[in-house]
RNA sequence: GGCCCGUUGGUCAAGCGGUUAAGACACGGCCCUUUCACGGCUGUAACAUGGGUUCGAUUCCCGUACGGGUCACCA
């Protein structure tokens, strides 16, 4: 058989050599170790969790080896492509803090591996598909949707299993002239890889995060180049990981079950594997049972989703640090004050089964987060959320950054920080009481104690506020209502005979914590105060009096 | 259905032939405390299951169950 023919009739306008295309793209000088990885993502608009679970390990893994990561746009089925998405893309991700060393940007190409569209590259793709077709590894099939789909139905009726594999692939031994009548009549066609193997034999694989894998060969003729001459994912993969030089493949195990074609399709054309770490997916809680989570059913699966509901980058990014690497937790609380990038990221940490995504945990990694953070970046970090999403304590956060940053110090800093936000959407309730337009009184004191015990203790306060007073006389005047009133001033003695009491200094202090802050849960009142002056005070005492 | 992967407390997980089977989140209790937090202490709670191999198996092997993935001209 003549492969030659048929391959100059299905490729006629390759110009290229292999030679030529090796030489343009150069091994990569870096040091021994060097990881070289990529991201690949297709440009759907949708970047999910998925894409930042795989995007921080192979980042971690390239720029702490002295590696080179580099983005890839894999914008191979234009039927999915949707406008801008690119942008949303390279956006979202520098959001996360995954930078490129090279690779497709919003203004173009960054590197000497370009293009890094795919669909740029088809050109490339064609030299090596017609070199395939030459060594009779790859051939023309001229199957319409139907009859492959016909097929899938009678496979399905004999119980055979499913696939364009031996007597089912019907033009994997047709003659160069069935070929040429074909092609002379304009029929469309895709290529498909001859495959050699067997299901019977057995294939040994070492997978850097699943360990020892035994998978079983591929027989089955898979499409390398679609009708419209773009590769699928598996040719595309083969041919620029070897021309991009990556070395180390970081993606979903949802491509184990291609690997063995890969492993194949590398070696039809004489390319060296790279290493593969394919990462177990993340799963949800579903009713009783676990399940992947899915673009359709699950809005969590989105980046946006994040964005959104006020979660700062740091806390997905730590949280997914914590799944990907379960000694990251620990070395956080070692080292509270260092840069993610410090920590020592290791694949052999990694779980090889999926993780279910756990809510309750990313809410806590965040208000861990924000509680480490000076005032002046919860002071960014909110502002910038509530620009998007909350106008009205936009207006009241910007009114006087001095002002509100006054507000995000109290109780930060030091070694053991308040945790009252975990989202920048819990900031309007953190804050609200500071701004006279958002003030509410929003809570209740009332089971133990009647309007007039409160009332009376409002009006005690008002007579010995002073805003120029230290926290301690402060305090020792709040200790002097209640040892007036009838409440214990020392907690001790309280204790010691609660019934001795009508209460304790602390619902002295809670009187008054209803009535200037509106809730029973504020930060320190002492700080409050400062901050919000003595008018305001006296005027919320004032009315809370008033409506006793 | 075929093929592949996985299974340690409610969740995330360490351990990988001999352990009182870590730790974190959540939950309960206590302490500290002018509130709320923070913090500290503490409690409940786990090796899916049946067979091997072994002096000994959570750790190794096989089966079963369950869960997941995949079987496109999508990635």
């Amino acid at each position: 058989m003549d492969f030659n023919y048929i391959a100059e009739l299905l490729f006629p306008n390759v110009t290229m050599t292999e030679e030529e295309l090796e030489a343009k793209y150069p091994v990569r000088n870096l040091k021994e170790g060097a990881i070289v990885s990529r991201m690949a993502p297709s440009p759907t608009g949708f970047v999910h969790l998925g894409n930042l679970v795989q995007g921080i390990t192979s980042e971690r893994l390239c720029h702490q080896s002295g590696g080179t990561l580099f983005l890839r746009v894999e914008d191979t089925d234009q039927k999915r492509e949707v406008a801008g998405a690119v942008e949303i893309l390279i956006d979202t991700l520098k959001y996360y803090n995954i930078n490129f060393d090279e690779g497709a940007t919003i203004e173009g190409d960054n590197g000497i591996y370009a293009p890094y569209r795919q669909r740029q590259r088809k050109d490339i793709y064609h030299v090596y598909a017609k070199r395939l077709v030459k060594e009779g590894k790859a051939y023309p099939c001229f199957c319409t949707e139907d009859e492959l789909a016909e097929m899938h139905e009678q496979q399905e009726k004999l119980k055979e299993n499913f696939g364009y594999y031996g007597k089912w692939a019907k033009w994997r031994d047709r003659t160069n002239e069935e070929i040429e009548t074909e092609l002379k009549a304009g029929k469309p066609w895709v290529l498909r890889f001859r495959s050699t193997g067997s299901i019977e034999n057995k294939i040994k694989f070492t997978d850097y995060i699943k360990g020892n894998l035994e998978v079983t060969e591929n027989d089955i003729d898979h499409v390398l180049l679609k009708s419209d001459g773009i590769p699928t994912y598996h040719f595309a993969h083969a041919v620029d990981d070897h021309l991009m030089r990556t070395t180390h493949v970081v993606r979903g195990d949802e491509w184990l079950s291609t690997l063995p074609f890969h492993i194949q399709l590398f070696s039809a054309l004489g390319f060296r594997l790279p290493k593969y770490l394919h990462i177990g997916p993340l799963m949800k809680m579903d009713g009783e049972s676990k399940r992947k989570l899915s673009k359709r059913k699950d809005p969590e699966l989105a980046l946006s989703y994040y964005k959104q509901e006020g979660y700062p980058a740091q806390s997905l990014y730590e949280y997914i640090l914590t799944i990907l690497n379960s000694n990251y937790e620990d070395w956080r609380r070692a080292n509270p004050t260092a840069s993610t990038e410090e920590f020592k990221f290791s694949y052999k940490k990694m779980n090889p089964a999926g993780s279910l995504f756990d809510g309750a945990k990313l809410l806590d990694v965040s208000k861990n987060v924000i509680s480490r953070m000076s005032a002046e970046d919860v002071y960014n970090g909110s502002t910038e959320w509530a620009g998007e999403y909350d106008k009205e304590l936009y207006s009241a956060l910007t009114r006087n950054p001095e002002y509100t940053k006054a507000i995000f110090s109290i109780g930060r800093g030091g070694k053991n920080p308040r945790k009252d936000i975990a989202l920048w959407s819990e900031v309007r309730s953190y804050v609200d009481l500071f701004y006279d337009e958002l003030f509410k009184v929003q809570d209740e004191y009332s089971d133990k104690f009647s309007k007039n015990d409160i009332k009376i203790t409002l009006q005690e306060f008002t007579k010995v506020f002073d805003i120029a007073d230290d926290s301690n006389t402060w305090f020792e005047k709040i200790k002097d209502i209640a040892d007036m009133l009838g409440y214990a001033s020392d907690m001790r003695a309280y204790k010691q005979n609660p019934e001795a009491y009508k209460g304790n200094v602390s619902d002295i202090s809670m009187f008054i914590r209803l009535a200037v802050t509106g809730k029973l849960n504020s930060p320190d009142m002492y700080s409050v105060m400062q901050i919000l002056g003595y008018e305001t005070v006296i005027k919320r005492v004032n009315e809370m009096i008033k409506s006793l």
